[in-house]
DNA sequence: CGGGGAGTTGAATGCAGTCAACAAATGTGG
DNA sequence: CCACATTTGTTGACTGCATTCAACTCCCCG
């Protein structure tokens, strides 16, 4: 982990503000909260962010780069809650139970901005607005847990694959300012397994089906999608609405 | 759907209280955040709370009954996201999409406390605490909402169900006062099935397999569990941390 | 050049879905 | 209070999707 707390690039130009924490907030309220930032920290390709039961101090935006929230179980396995991607809100936590319920490993290298959670109270006692962007926020979450419960939920293992993949696709596309049809896609095919309660082997497969019907094109750790609307179609979703939660709000 | 808004039960001695919205503020916050609720409306079994897509204007406190979240899916079937039990606090909106994700239906006759959104905005800004209360309950939330992810994608089917059953029984045992064993289950075999992302079909072949063992009594609507940890070994998890889940904070 | 992680393939097994029919329980109107 | 309709639960036979196990290839990195 490396942190850097001088020079930091300014949140009214950046580039996933849109998406991110301070999106919410309208820019006449920028300043006050900006004081919440504290440094950029970095972590290489699988190192921890943080473990579960930790108690954290600080909460992140994802700034660059990919990280997976997932958590061990019993048996051996663990299950990916949800890949986070730029402009990702993570490790917030202000409940009685102070311990966090879940990991998280950054899939690549990866850039966070880091905010002291501490700071969050005093600041909200003076611009309440910030409550409801973080409120904002969370709802979002909730709205893709739901949907991934929906997903995981849902037969046959190539929706799944599809559905995920395609999420994936249309969030990091947004955030792509070149226009280019290709994706870095750190993620490994046992990542998709573990996150969709598959095996990696019929993930695989699954791959293997879709890559014959010219669907995906998946190598050297890119991630094309030719046909969005033939993918959403086995997806069993439709792809405006896939958008409307992948991007909006 | 009935509604009332005179001689409202009160809320400092309600006995769900401990695990509803207002247990997470100090009692000499009570009178000001007393203020926000408007009434108790009641509807009959089968009837819908609100619906996906709408724009709610109250968010509600279980105060007696059981109450299904869930989202219809394309193909016709519907997810079950979660059950709510008495002290559950449900459809709190206020993002910027307006939206509500997904639709309520009372599966049993039901009370609601019911607050008007709105109002939590003024109430918050003379009262900070009221945002970390609200922050308290999406934590519980979104964290119940990772453990159905990851049972809803764990094998076999028995772990599933097990889980599923013993969630519920702790949660409703707690509630009740008297000294029984057994709690009224109102919810069908095909509602577990659409929790789970199982058939009826099979969900009834596991009922019987768990009756043989002797782990779950249930008929007439209403479920015990003779031997909790032993349920809890089918679930795959510990009988503490459940606990800790259901009741904790 | 060697090692390890990731991806690929095949064969065999088994869990869960589907279809169909029926039984039991519940609710409704006559 | 009974008759009927509807919902919920139960059982069996069959099918098929996904898992398991094992072996092997490819690629990247040291």
């Amino acid at each position: 982990m490396k942190s850097n707390s001088t020079n930091l690039p300014k949140c009214e130009n950046c580039a996933i503000r849109a998406t991110a924490l301070f999106g919410e907030l309208e820019t006449r309220h920028l300043d006050k909260a900006r004081a919440l930032r504290s440094a950029q920290v970095s972590y290489t390709t699988g190192e921890y962010l943080y473990h579960e039961g930790d108690i954290p101090t600080r909460a992140f935006t994802v700034y660059k780069g990919w990280v997976t929230l997932f958590k061990n179980l019993r048996n051996g396995d663990r299950q990916i809650l949800r890949f986070a991607l730029p402009g990702d809100f993570l490790c917030y936590k202000v409940g009685k139970n102070k311990h966090i319920d879940h990991s998280a490993i950054a899939v690549s290298d990866v850039t966070l901005c880091a905010f002291p959670i501490d700071r969050f109270r005093e600041v909200i006692s003076e611009l309440p607005e910030l409550s409801f962007a973080l409120s904002s926020i969370t709802e979002t979450t909730i709205k893709r847990c739901h949907t991934a419960l929906t997903t995981i939920a849902s037969h046959p293992a190539e929706t799944k694959v599809a559905y995920l993949l395609l999420s994936l696709y249309i969030r990091e596309m947004s955030l792509l300012r070149q226009s280019t049809d290709r994706i870095p896609f750190p993620i490994t095919q046992e990542d998709i397994a573990d996150a969709l309660g598959l095996t990696a082997i019929h993930v695989n497969r699954v791959f293997q089906s879709l890559r014959k019907k010219n669907l995906i094109v998946c190598k050297n750790r890119s991630l094309q999608v030719p046909d969005r609307e033939a993918l959403a179609n086995v997806a069993k979703i439709s792809l405006p609405e896939l958008e409307q939660l992948m991007l909006g709000v």
